[in-house]
DNA sequence: TGTTTTTATGCACGCGCGTGCATAACTCAA
DNA sequence: TTGAGTTATGCACGCGCGTGCATAAAAACA
């Protein structure tokens, strides 16, 4: 295993000192002739600066921590996969850490730390008001991307008006009967979609019905939904958390032979790629998330530039796509 | 924003030198005593050793490149997730580089180099032979995953004897008319996959009937099964590169009014978590993901202790799994 | 108690690089 | 030719840490 090319090597090969070479990759002051002879030995000798050394003196590792969780709902990836996206167009690194059992956010973050990232994106999963309490107190800038805790900033949908725009919706198209469908975690934006529903429910003064699912996407939408079905009355809309469970409860209407949206409307939230085809066709509300993920890479730039960093929350107005689950 | 605390201020707190805090951290000889003072004050102050300064001296950064491309597909979604997971139960660190529009695989391992990483793992996407030549050349460990290119290391499905197998099985249940559907692109896997199909198709003098599409996956199957159905003589079984291209001609079945599987077979490829919806129930063959991973991390541990690099690709045995699209 | 062996600790150097400071080289005008 | 002003270069230090080496302390043995 050969050795790495180092600034030394260039500068030898260039016949200038060690600090002429660092000048020319970096912002310094260099006659054309030198930097002519350095980049000719650079190239001759493959060198490049090494990030690792480089972020010892100078105070920024290129690095971003992306603390994700929840990584089997397919809304997160997508998510995951702009982020990456983003940050590679930043010209920043991706430092990707997982919530596995045997580490949770508090333990992630501090591997994070251990490398120097220049910011740590916390995206899905749960996080604690006692870890909210300790990113806080961190020097390191801790955004959140689409959950909106206090006292940490960070984008997000705006989960409790799109509960409302959904929720009007479906009572503008007559319906009367309207299930929120959901999961038995009281994640943040479970919460706040349910409550805008709530709100637009009450000012018509209909009832909110509910199931609860402690079932994974798909197969808690799916039992969920066929529990309502099977009640006497059933409802007819059902406004589901997210579109994986909005999937499974139109697979539950397929089994009860009930037509969608005749008898029954179903409403998602997310809008997976999933959702647009043709077989499901599913009505959905549509976070903007090119537009999160630009307010977020725009807050991580500023903090790159030494701006401190926000501890607000920028909300993001979701978008209602109308296909043929409920019209 | 309040600096870092280093080894020197622990050492300063325990009344110690910092190369006693040095080795305590690591695993030089350090008496119980001082031991114990050092922890105290490690703990007071929330010292954590800079991941980054100690790379500069011992070897391993614990960072493992991950260069992925094709991430609109959901099999290489699943590939990057696991994969995270794994890296993260190895106590090493996952720098993800996803190839975009202004980066190729090239430029995304030059960044990668730039931070030391312990190794390299290209997952997904196309990698041309000059690259592969260039990463053999690197001192740093390349491992491919997904693909079978000479030269460099790696785990992957053995897709010929995943086509082999597919092709005899469709054969067995008495198919004759046997198309393959895939896209344009001469990737590793999908030529091998054909090959292997093409070998069972002739054992059996059978004819091997073909459609290809440009577009993506789901698309791409759904229009390719679309211009077969068409045909006056419709093939009785189509073997799809992947599942979701399975996905998509299944739809194309379904706009035709086919019955599947008794007017046609479809066998699909990767075994995504949605083939086994009730609402699909797609036959499949299963790359063993779980092993393929757990022979590359064996891979990546290998190097990590000083070994050469492998430079031969470890070939993983697909397992069907039967469903309703064929038996 | 003295001597040898073992163990614990500190010192100093280097990993690869950025950067302040002093000096050298160069430019221009007088 | 000389002086002031400008620009380019090298030297040396430090970033936070690991580690070889020398030394001090402790332990073991005679």
């Amino acid at each position: 295993m050969k050795s790495r090319v180092t600034a030394q090597h260039v500068a030898d090969r260039a016949g200038v000192s060690r600090s002429a070479v660092s000048r020319c990759f970096g912002d310094g002051q260099v006659s054309d002739d030198t930097r002519k002879r350095i980049e000719a030995a650079a190239e001759e000798l493959g060198y490049r600066p090494n990030a690792i050394a480089r972020s010892l003196t100078g105070r920024s590792t290129g690095l971003v921590a992306l603390l994700v969780a929840e990584m089997d709902n397919p809304h997160v990836d997508i998510v995951l996969k702009k982020l990456l996206l983003a940050i590679a167009e930043a010209d920043k690194r991706a430092l990707v850490i997982p919530e596995t059992p045997r580490q949770d956010v508090t333990e992630s973050t501090m591997h994070a730390l251990d490398y120097q990232v220049d910011a740590i994106v916390v995206v899905g999963g749960t996080v604690s008001d006692r870890v909210v309490g300790q990113l806080r107190a961190l020097d390191t800038p801790v955004f959140q991307f689409g959950r909106q805790l206090d006292g940490l900033g960070g984008v997000a949908c705006d989960s409790h008006l799109g509960g409302l725009m959904g929720g009007q919706f479906l009572i503008r198209s007559g319906r009367t009967r309207i299930a929120y469908v959901s999961k038995e975690s009281r994640t943040d934006s479970n919460l706040r979609r349910r409550a805008g529903l709530a709100a637009a429910l009450e000012a018509a003064g209909l009832p909110l019905l509910e199931e609860r699912s402690e079932d994974n996407s798909f197969e808690g939408g799916y039992n969920a939904a066929t529990r309502l079905f099977a009640q006497l009355e059933r409802p007819d809309a059902l406004f589901c958390f997210n579109d994986m469970f909005a999937l499974g409860a139109l697979q539950a209407a397929s089994a009860f032979r009930l037509r969608v949206p005749e008898d029954v409307a179903i409403l998602g939230f997310d809008d997976i790629p999933m959702a647009s085809w043709s077989a499901f066709s599913l009505s959905t509300l549509r976070p903007n998330l090119d537009a999160q993920i630009a307010r977020l890479m725009a807050m991580i730039a500023e903090v790159c530039d030494g701006a401190p960093p926000r501890r607000t929350v920028d909300l993001v107005v979701p978008e209602l796509v109308i296909r043929r689950t409920a019209c």
